[in-house]
DNA sequence: ATGAAAGCGCTAACAT
DNA sequence: ATGTTAGCGCTTTCAT
């Protein structure tokens, strides 16, 4: 900044005022600093700015994975709309690892990020209630328990658990399993709960018609772990007609085991999935599932975190809804 | 800190002393100032302690779309390596837009970032190069023209379109057609003169064996514009036996629309896909395609990119070998 | 072993 | 309209 003073014939607070304020500088002063500026190839230091004025244009994220189709277009939606301000964002993966997420939310902080998304891998949220106290703000996604104390953005997952089962309800399926990995987050909780409210709804018995397939995913296997999965389902008395699935992931690994034992999807088993990416509409059956409002939920995320900047901003949690989609792979039961 | 120094009854040197250098603080003061620092609620400030060190352990990277599955996998290669030194990743999509890679790049120079790895959507590489010189490390990935003046990564798509070429002649086919969008970046023509130079190779004639394909992508239509490009396959003459796509996304694109149109795959087309997504080993037929080393060209980034902070590091530009990965979808004609 | 002091690059109140 | 000046929170000599 010096440099670019003296080589424009002015002082460093001039050149200051031409970055922050350019509107107070003489025109033609503004043009010698700004032809200085290229001349000496001068790069404003964000560093020191941030360190007076106490702003920052970055966000950090803390997810899962970010190589996961799901948290990717999350991202993308926060990302968006910092974008929009031009903000930035720091996007972080803790892979389910509760160190990691301590260890991140430690360092964001210390970078005084303009704030922190989190989807929190556990329920307990007492550091980020801390780091929020603190003054960092922190917006909390996809949690179970929203807190009074920090904005959140959540999905309807009852509401999504409730569509899968109206529609297969509606198809003629009275017997369905729901397949999941062992130890599932409150997210899948509440899906089968509104599943099994589905049913109950139409006068059937929760118990007996909803059967809970807990399935231990092997990552090296995941083929043999479908394959096991439709098995033990096939199994099963009385036979479901439909497979609920974890995920559309999870789906697709159920579908392609079906046809490796020769099973006809739909024709003798539905399969549903959750999430809808992108290419489950390519599959042939194409995949019903339940779209979640993966950019949404980043924007959402995204609006509450720079509405914590404004005078007067109170908390809010805020339920993003689900949608059913329809398509191939669920049919009436044989 | 000043609050934390009187607390502990000491000067905030001292405090400084703990933070940075805790061995030449005496035990019990260094005790004393750890449980202030507890009780004060204290965070070090990241921005003013690199204001004076000049070091930050952020890395930003620019790439086409995080939620690209190719593009996160690749950014979690690199945020995998930066964790092993606390390394943190911003992680940027620019669309292919020109502007926005430019202001991206300016932002991230300005928070003063370790480095950037830069996916470029053009060839033209002057801005990147000045951000170079300026003092900030830039680490090109997959960008065509390497330059003795950057690190970089790429993949040796040449071989990837040669191994689709010699899988496919080794089955029989002698009349492919390859399916691209219209403007292809390089390297998609570098993967074209692979196929080609295979199927000279053979002895056959590249401008009579393989045809090129360019359809307009409609993004709203992504299916239509697939059951376009099969149709023109079909009708090609003479009659292409199989379809190399030029990615996995495409091909399944593909795929579907053929069983939309009543063609049998591979029976009456063989597909082949690019990039090896975790989904297509799951498809029916399963897709054959070439891995490219989505994670690896991440990790060897992040390792180029560190390495610029050594004494007398030296650019180096490290090809990585992408990996054909044969599967159902590929088979010899009918 | 600890503290005093200077300064990283910038901004903004205040003075000219 | 421009310049002077006093920090922002930290690190690092250099004294003590």
């Amino acid at each position: 900044m010096q440099d670019v003073a003296l080589a424009a014939g002015v002082s460093a607070s001039t050149v200051a005022n031409v970055l922050s304020r350019p509107d107070i500088v003489a025109a033609d002063t503004r043009r010698r600093v700004e032809d200085a500026m290229r001349a000496v190839g001068y790069v404003p230091s964000g560093v020191a700015r941030r360190l007076r004025n106490r702003s920052s244009r970055v966000v950090g994220s803390i997810i899962l994975d970010v190589s996961n189709p799901f948290y990717a277009e999350l991202n993308r939606g926060i990302e968006d709309r910092l974008a929009e301000t031009g903000g930035l964002l720091i996007a972080c993966s803790t892979d389910v690892r509760e160190d990691r997420e301590r260890q991140l939310l430690q360092v964001l902080e210390q970078q005084a990020v303009r704030g922190i998304i989190v989807a929190p891998t556990s329920p307990r949220i007492e550091a980020l209630l801390e780091v929020s106290r603190r003054g960092t703000p922190v917006v909390l996604v996809d949690h179970p328990r929203p807190s009074r104390d920090l904005c959140a953005v959540t999905v309807d997952h009852e509401l999504g658990g409730r569509l899968v089962g109206e529609h297969l309800l509606s198809l003629g399926h009275t017997v369905i399993a729901f397949l999941t990995g062992v130890g599932q987050p409150d997210s899948v909780l509440r899906r089968r709960a509104g599943l099994r409210s589905a049913l109950a709804a139409a006068g059937l018995d929760p118990d007996r018609s909803l059967l809970d397939l807990q399935v231990p995913v092997v990552y090296r296997d995941v083929m043999g772990t479908a394959v096991r999965s439709v098995e033990q389902t096939l199994r099963a008395d009385p036979r479901p007609t439909a497979l609920v699935c974890v995920n559309d992931t999870a789906a697709v690994a159920v579908m392609k085991a079906g046809s490796l034992v020769g099973l006809r999807i739909p024709a003798e088993l539905s399969v549903v999935g959750y999430d809808d990416l992108q290419f489950t509409a390519w599959l042939t059956p194409a995949l019903t599932t339940v779209r979640q409002p993966k950019r949404e939920l980043g924007l959402t995320a995204a609006d509450l975190l720079l509405d914590e900047a404004r005078q007067g901003h109170r908390h809010r949690q805020v339920r993003l809804e689900p949608e059913l989609v329809v398509r191939g792979s669920t049919t009436a039961p044989a």
